[in-house]
DNA sequence: AGAAAATACATGACACGTCATCTAATTTAC
DNA sequence: GTAAATTAGATGACGTGTCATGTATTTTCT
């Protein structure tokens, strides 16, 4: 098996992966994986709209109509309609949305914190990766999001 | 944001990014990528039992008994009952399901030089890259199906 | 102002991934 | 040899991802 067929699985691998531990770690909080990038992103933007809620998430392309009905429905965002735009919906965090986020926080500091534990084993530093995997999705839909929640969490 | 985080979502993104791509390569395949992993495995160690099969994939745990179902209706696998076992159900690539292999073979060489040149640029080399991502999925269940699917290919 | 184009969101359709549960066949224990 | 445990696979349920299409609202163009 050629190297960058195994760069090509392992990705995949760890995206799996990732996602299982971290939906087990969400489990107590009834939350999955993309729900909590939500949440983490409405807490940064809120209020906001779908289309602009869309432009920040990397987990999914497109408008996230349906994963944001689920979290209204499970009572984690509420919606309601734009002033200025009749076809635009403003999205925000509930009491119990900003509750989760506290719980959330938690979680994903001890990931993290796993995250540089297991890079340093490898002898590279954390910047070397980051900047090697950049180059996978400079100018694609997922890179651009994540380079905008980047510019938003960045202290000017 | 954390490097750290970054990096988490780095993975998110490279692996949907190459999700659509491969995805769009293979539309006139009419493959997704799971099929195409499940041909390339089948092309292996076939015949061999869905349970097998599931212990050499990469892209979903447990035993992929729809996956395998919805290439069979597509005539891309054949099953036949395992003369052992009668639990066990014998898999393996139809003529098409062959002919799928060779197209698939072209696709996949050009992904994996276009994984090394974006790898050359960030002044890494793939082996260094490799080493490191294997840290994160040592001893997982997909980690083990990566290295399964290693043992197979590599002459002795 | 009025027609045409663009935009924001919703929704149907399909294929995953994951977990839990079920059935049937085989192995293990006694 | 038979009951209990294990194993191989199938399936229901749910939440994504992705693409195509539909609807309502705004903008743009003239």
């Amino acid at each position: 098996m050629n190297i960058n067929e195994e760069i090509r699985y392992l990705i995949l691998a760890i995206q799996r992966e990732g996602n299982r531990n971290f939906s087990e770690a969400l489990r107590p909080l009834d939350l999955t994986p993309a729900q909590a990038e939500v949440i983490r992103i409405l807490s940064e933007i809120q209020p906001t709209t779908l289309l602009n809620l869309g432009e920040h998430l990397v987990c999914e392309s497109g408008s996230p109509s349906r994963l944001i009905n689920r979290m209204v429905k499970n009572g984690l965002v509420e919606k309601q309609p734009s002033p200025d735009d009749g076809r635009a919906i403003l999205l925000s965090l509930t009491a119990q949305g900003e509750d989760a986020l506290q719980h959330l926080d938690v979680i994903e500091t001890a990931l993290h914190s796993a995250i540089e534990a297991t890079i340093a084993e490898s002898g590279l530093s954390s910047k070397e990766i980051a900047n090697t995997l950049w180059q996978f999705v400079r100018d694609t839909e997922s890179g651009n999001a994540l380079q905008r929640r980047k510019n938003h969490t960045q202290t000017p």
